[in-house]
DNA sequence: GAGCCCGTGGCAGCAAGCTGCCACGTTGAC
DNA sequence: GTCAACGTGGCAGCTTGCTGCCACGGGCTC
């Protein structure tokens, strides 16, 4: 990258972020902390599993600190993988002020600010001056201990469901067994619980009593 | 009991009832009509099951109309039974004007009218004047038209649950495996089991799901 | 076209839940 | 004391719910 600690190197677009940085991300020792408004940031399929894969082998109890803004929950499948993040032992945290520019910081060593799109392609700036990484990373924690913790936002507002999901949860609040509300919604048994499975683990709910009381507590019958 | 429909005759005691008039409850064939304030009326362990017994055998389509008060479902074990009732086909209706005075109106030809107790022992006039049959039985109408349905009564009002049975609410309402609920009880898988049914049953729930959703839905978490 | 990703559904095996049956111990009436 | 009634809990057999695995097919890129 630059043997010069005060040069701070631009990266155009994910394709050289992922080739010129994407060991740093894999390279995490200490902590690994990121700060964005929702998860489409980093999008690129298929190298950021990569990434994240060769982290957790390499440094398996890495402290990972992971900064959303309530965007980050706008739809189920989003929800979902924050869930998963954070099963997987990430410490994720949700704040209602806006996080325009997503920041990751490695290690106390290594930041990389994104800034907006230029004509279709997002900057990435890659700092290692130690004064600049302080006062990013002093502002994150900032942020950090105002915001929320994710299952305690969680527990306090319902997830977004989709129709079919709602529809779900309706059958269910009905009484029907599992097998005459697949029929009445066209599926097969075993997709049905799939998708009662997904809604459990949204409701945060360990069985169907508890699911159907969270359901009702959150409005969503 | 008496060849002159206008002489009544009054029993002492539910022993004498039984005596002498049992063969009349038993004997319904074309309508069995009651009105009670509770359950506690007709106590008469055991004899009283021989005598429905007796009349579901020999008239098994039996139109029975049963009327009572609130009051009839102030505990778990009256609601249970009344639910009882009306799962054997009994139309159940529940009125909150007061009942003082039992009433049965066998066929439209006998009524007893159970009177309040006079030194520890209740008495009881059987009727068969078909003037009276007729004025009481306008009455009971009168007050059954008026009257909610059972099922619809209890859709609109949270079951009188003992401790313990709350307790297992919110136990299932806390997530727990019925393994772990039951130990923490004291109690043994099968009994516990037992006790979720006969909740169930009370928050006239066909699935876990339902009953979560109806348990909070009447506040009982 | 080949190759790939994804959602679906069948299947199989397991976990959880449900219930009839019966045996045992307690209680209460006689 | 006997006897009946009742609540409990073990057991067995069943239903319902849960999930990993794999195969198939539609839609996608290259």
């Amino acid at each position: 990258m630059s043997l010069d600690l005060d040069t701070n190197v631009t990266l155009r677009g994910e394709d050289e972020l992922v080739r010129r940085a994407g060991h740093l991300f894999a390279g995490a020792r200490e902590r690994f902390v990121c700060a964005a408004a929702d998860l489409r940031t980093w999008a690129m399929p298929g190298v950021r599993e990569q990434i994240v894969a060769e982290r957790r082998r390499s440094a398996p109890g890495l402290p990972v600190f992971k900064l959303y803004n309530p965007r980050a929950l706008a739809d189920e499948e989003s929800e979902r993988h924050l869930i998963e993040i954070a099963r997987r032992g990430a410490r994720v945290r949700i704040c209602a002020t806006p996080l325009p520019h997503e920041t990751i910081i490695i290690d106390d060593r290594i930041a990389v600010l994104a800034g907006p799109a230029a004509q279709g392609v997002r900057e990435y700036t890659v700092v290692r001056s130690p004064a600049v990484i302080q006062g990013v990373a002093s502002l994150f924690w900032a942020t950090w201990e105002s915001a929320a913790d994710l299952a305690e936002f969680r527990r306090s507002r319902p997830p977004v469901l989709n129709d079919e999901s709602r529809e779900i949860l309706r059958l269910l609040g009905d009484g029907l067994k599992d097998e005459t509300a697949s029929r009445r919604l066209g599926l097969s048994l075993r997709t049905y619980r799939r998708r009662v499975a997904e809604i459990l683990i949204l409701l945060d709910a360990g069985s169907r009593f508890q699911a159907g009381r969270r359901a009702h507590e959150l409005g969503l019958l």
